[in-house]
DNA sequence: CTGATTTGCCTAAAGGTGTTAGGTAAATGC
DNA sequence: GCATTTACCTAACACCTTTAGGCAAATCAG
């Protein structure tokens, strides 16, 4: 009966290979054991249950992403930090879609506070005050960042953008473009 | 052994009621069963299998709104077309939110090409007619406008928005808005 | 180093979902 | 009124989740 050493942390650290893998619904308790070589009911000692599992893979992500957006961010202003911040998103996606995906589970508020979740509606506030936009402009152009960022990186992985000229690189850099004019002339109510 | 009168159109019908209830990757073959009063292997006859139901869901759900959409187009143009199009996603995503879950779901390209989703593409090229695009400007606004609408749906259902100040009717206001002004003054590369 | 304790992984079992194969009775058609 | 079709059923298997209780490996006391 030779131990493995299993941890929560490995455990949540091989969920998400798994769900880039195989994508993040498919992860499952059974194929983790499967991994692992070992019971299933062994798993049960470092995680409470499925779900518990599904949202430690999601906070990782979420640190991930927000580390990756520091990084980017540092030493960036105006367009250029847009730019990069928006890349973060878009590149961690390709490169981690199940990471991804499961960074876009509901979390329960209590949870989401404690996340890093946090951290992103910080940085994307950072990123805003190279441009000149006052509250309560600021947070409506928060929420249309966010919205961009999250709904074409979701569309493009979706399929949604696929096969069809012009490709999308070159869509995305527009959007970024526009988005940096946008909020340089951001319209009066 | 009374006969309860099941046809697929009705399974997929009530299995679209089940996913507003209860969410979309909640719906399961066995709660349908379940709400017929039927045994599950009785629903074999009418669907291929779980997934064939959560494709059909998804289809209809794409029809009805590309359906409502077609109405609130009809006899706008600008500005106004754009509001319409836009509150019609979000109206319907408040009120079906199991439908609108659904309507986001990966389709193999060939369901897809045949489902509503090319509707609601032409739609949207609709729109920006009204605007001052050309070939591929306009393939990017597209994509823009559907990143933002689905994005901002997407996370105000997902409860990103909840509970902080300003109310997000009135960022969705300043959205599009926002959204009308940067299509009517769109940047040059 | 030995014995006690903790703890990691196991077996067993029960309950839920998905799916297929084959039967019976109700509806339909001639 | 009989034959055929078809709607729904029983039975069975496979897989996932979760809990309860057991044994042996690791850890710790002296």
């Amino acid at each position: 009966m030779a131990r493995v050493g299993l941890t929560t942390e490995r455990l949540v650290r091989a969920g998400a290979e798994l769900a880039d893998e195989v994508g993040f619904d498919q992860v499952t308790v059974s194929e983790l054991a499967r991994r692992f070589d070992v019971k299933v009911a062994s798993l049960y000692s470092h995680l409470k249950n499925s779900q518990d599992l599904k949202t430690k893979i999601a906070l990782l992500a979420l640190e991930e992403l927000a580390d990756r957006a520091a990084d980017a961010l540092a030493g960036r202003a105006g367009k250029d930090a847009l730019a990069a911040f928006a890349n973060v998103y878009r590149d961690y996606a390709r490169e981690h879609p199940g990471r991804y995906a499961a960074a876009q589970t509901r979390l329960d508020p209590a949870t989401a506070a404690a996340s890093a979740g946090v951290r992103h509606a910080q940085m994307t506030r950072a990123i805003l005050r190279g441009y000149d936009l006052t509250e309560p402009d600021q947070t409506h152009a928060v929420r249309l960042l966010g919205s961009v960022f999250h709904g074409y990186v979701s569309l493009e992985m979706g399929g949604g953008f696929s096969h069809s000229a012009p490709d999308t690189q070159e869509t995305w850099s527009r959007i970024l473009e526009a988005l940096d004019a946008l909020l340089r002339h951001w319209p009066a109510p």
